[in-house]
DNA sequence: TAAATGTTTAACAATTTTGTCAAACAAATA
DNA sequence: TATTTGTTTGACAAAATTGTTAAACATTTA
């Protein structure tokens, strides 16, 4: 059937990433979404037919963007430090929009008992290994398991980024020095990974 | 009223806990709560009154006890390393049970909109960064804004635990793999905050 | 313009989740 | 032992959330 293509259905989608990603309410029901997109809540069930769908395509196209956004890193061509350098100042800019991407992602993993992906990570995820494993033969990163090294880089670009209401509260900071702080982070979290 | 004590309201909200910080199932109905927990789902309310109060209970102490765990790090009187280094091995022990404990707390702020915690850390956390400052001077530290070597410190020990279901999948590990791996991660942690 | 087709809406129905109540039960105590 | 009191249970009720339908609406196209 020939779509007349309003943008509602696009609408309802980028509405949902914005409330599950963005603002981190796991717990919205569909009007809390038509809400946000200021649409009827029928046009969920008319575009998704139900809110499962409507999750499941959400679940699998936040796990590709995840997937692509990872195989980044791992495939370029650049100097090793030069990639990473560029890859955190790419990836914390995309998690300053969806701080909240990953914590659904395995929200829902843990909820509906580990959904896989069928993308196959585990051949790039081996050949980044690969690359850390020589930049530490070369003497130019600190010796540990490469695995380590990744946790690292994740854990110190996202996860500030999770608990900014926490640390807004302990540090009775605003919106913007939030930012400003981030924005600091790029710089640091490299150096964090090169210091030897 | 006298209480018989069978134990039961602490076993359901200990359950609940359960569910939600080391389960990570955030989406846990009081049924799947009191199955986990073998109760009938009327004593729910029999103890509670309705799940909102259990849920704030369970917000309430969670906060609390992460409020306790971090005024360990941020008290205690010995040197700074030896403490940082303790504190790590607790805590981390602690997360390893309960992954999910700070995740459900953000995920409650975001729907409920800042729920704000009563206990004022500011004071604590002013003196800890003091602390950190002190170190960065006597120039047994890099320089940095001391908030960022909190958020350094939490990420890298947190934010792996709740990305486990992922890194099993990425790296192929069973759970007693990665468990060693966690273990590691102590003294590494510990060796990137102390790098210069 | 009229018919056809896709979109949006409101009213309604079904399902899921939560809450209430009275009766059954068990332990303490008079 | 009988009574009292607190606990547990199942049946039921209410509320919240999700899903369906028919009609109104708008756009395309014959």
């Amino acid at each position: 059937m020939a779509t007349r293509d309003t943008g509602t259905e696009k609408l309802i989608k980028d509405t949902a990433k914005r409330v599950f990603f963005a603002e981190g309410r796991l717990h919205a029901t569909t009007q809390d979404i038509a809400d946000a997109a200021g649409v009827n809540r029928t046009l969920v069930n008319y575009y998704f037919r139900s809110k499962d769908t409507l999750i499941t395509q959400v679940y699998e196209e936040g796990m590709n963007d995840l997937s692509q956004r990872l195989a980044q890193v791992m495939e370029t061509e650049k100097p090793f430090r030069e990639r990473i350098e560029d890859f955190i100042d790419v990836f914390m800019a995309d998690s300053m929009e969806f701080p909240y991407q990953e914590t659904f992602l395995i929200t829902e993993m843990n909820t509906r008992g580990n959904l896989y992906h069928k993308e196959n990570m585990s051949e790039k995820v081996e050949n980044f290994s690969k690359q850390i494993q020589a930049e530490m033969d070369a003497g130019r990163l600190e010796k540990m398991d490469p695995i380590h090294f990744a946790m690292n880089m994740f854990s110190m670009m996202i996860y500030p980024l999770v608990m900014k209401p926490m640390y807004k509260q302990f540090y009775s900071m605003d919106d913007e020095q939030f930012n400003r702080m981030m924005l600091e982070r790029k710089q640091l979290v490299c150096n964090m990974l090169f210091k030897k």
